[in-house]
DNA sequence: CACTGGTAGTTCGTGCTAAGAACTATGTAT
DNA sequence: ATACATAGTTCTTAGCACGAACTACCAGTG
């Protein structure tokens, strides 16, 4: 690790640039009456239907977190459960028109103020900067928490 | 903004960089007995002792929110209150020994685990990489929620 | 078929997080 | 002395996260 003895600033510049992008999500969900937690439901389940298992491992969630985080959305009808027809005991949790109604205004909203955060960045540097942190991702596998572009 | 159309590499490479760096710093947290939060309050508290106003501004946390969590690490010996000597109205929040010994603990293992993150990538691309992210954190007057050097 | 063990989700109890509104006490300006 | 602002706390409400215990269902084996 510390071999290069330079990578302090690669530490700092992460956490921090997180602690940026956090304080974006938050206020975007603020914005749109979600916690962060829902916003961030909302969008893996843009892609498609998940069951609770997959879910739980997508969020990094204990199956138990995530019954509530459900429950609470399926109650805002963001959300549905459906039966998962090969296996009884499975659910899918899929999103209602509202709730992919306000996914992709969310998502919309996120990207924006994500974007502005780099407004600074002249197009090569944003390309380097992009190129680079997908190398990190990739990398290190993190799952579709976002997706890359709004793809139907 | 979105002028340049490839734009969306960067917000989801942000988005997602962000979210492997909560992992790792929830990881952390957790193997120190502690919570995102609570690690976090330590590790602002590394670099100086704040007043409860300031701290809310530089964690972004309401003053109502911060009075549970400092009581919390106040219970826990990780932090002490003092009284201002200014400002009879006021309170510094300073790290006790305890609370100094693992900030530093835990703040060194969080730095090793995103360190951790950025492996794959050579010196000289750390180095763009952290200058970009730099340039970010620069452009959007990040507080200082993570020492760029354990400086003492 | 009955049995066994694993898997999908829920329930329950505990502690933590976050916010707004109302409040206390102190400071500041006029 | 009055009036207003500031620093923090308290209280209430809602949500989040976990582990342990539980139910229902699935799959394989004898």
């Amino acid at each position: 690790m510390g071999k290069h003895g330079e990578d302090l600033g690669v530490v700092a510049g992460l956490v921090r640039a997180s602690f940026l992008v956090n304080a974006v999500y938050a206020e975007s969900a603020r914005e749109y009456g979600l916690t962060v937690q829902q916003g961030q439901l909302l969008c893996v389940l843009m892609s498609r239907p998940y069951g609770m298992g997959d879910l739980g491992a997508t969020l990094g969630l204990e199956k138990s977190s995530l019954t509530g985080l459900v429950d609470r959305a399926v109650r805002r009808e963001l959300v549905r459960r459906e039966p998962d027809p090969d296996d009884r005991r499975a659910v899918q949790v899929v999103l209602t028109e509202d709730g992919r109604d306000l996914a992709e205004d969310f998502y919309a909203a996120t990207c924006r103020r994500v974007d502005e955060l780099a407004a600074g960045l002249a197009g090569p540097e944003r390309d380097r900067l992009a190129a680079l942190l997908g190398q990190v991702v990739r990398e290190n596998e993190v799952p579709t928490v976002f997706l890359d572009t709004v793809q139907r």
